[in-house]
DNA sequence: GCCAACGTTGGC
DNA sequence: GCCAACGTTGGC
């Protein structure tokens, strides 16, 4: 029962990545950037779970002030990340066949660039709010890319 | 299937 | 640069 206009509902992300590498300058540039290079199941998982238009916080990490510096959008749904079948590749995995590529990712296009970071310290003070399924906060969790609810993406906008 | 050793992540 | 926490590997 689909009525018009009704679509699926959007969800929101969180990506990591470090400045030195890929920076939130380095997406306005490109635009679009394929997320390649996730070898982690669970975050893996969660990229096979996107579809186009999702939110997505794109979070500076192992730099000098961590934290979400911008806005993007899912621009793909989920597909076999290719770096796994180049052995020239820091990605390459050699157990990985093309019958059953083992990793997958999306394309990330740029929305916007916050008008300052928002910092790792800062947020963690609305860890209440944001609550303890919140994988970024989460003790010990490496997780590089996590599930945002939509009251989460709201607190977080909202320190801007 | 256990688990020690190793490699990686990422805040500090 | 340090190191805690975690994931993966491989011997047994």
């Amino acid at each position: 029962m689909t009525t018009p206009g009704s679509r699926k509902k959007r969800h929101y992300w969180l990506m990591k990545s470090e400045p030195d590498g890929f920076s939130i300058d380095d997406l306005k540039r490109v635009g679009t950037e394929p997320w390649n290079g996730v070898r982690n199941y669970q975050a893996r998982n969660f990229m096979r779970q996107m579809q186009p238009g999702d939110g997505v916080f794109f979070y500076h990490s192992n730099c000098k002030v961590p934290g979400i510096v911008g806005l993007a959008q899912v621009a793909s749904v989920a597909y076999p990340d290719p770096t796994q079948f180049d052995p020239k590749s820091d990605y390459f995995d050699p157990k990985s066949t093309h019958e059953e590529p083992r990793w997958s990712l999306v394309d990330v296009s740029h929305e916007r660039t916050l008008k300052r970071t928002i910092p790792l310290d800062e947020i963690k003070q609305h860890a209440d709010a944001l609550g303890d399924g919140f994988a970024l906060t989460q003790r010990g969790s490496r997780l590089s890319v996590l599930p945002v609810t939509a009251a989460q993406w709201k607190l977080l906008l909202s320190l801007e």
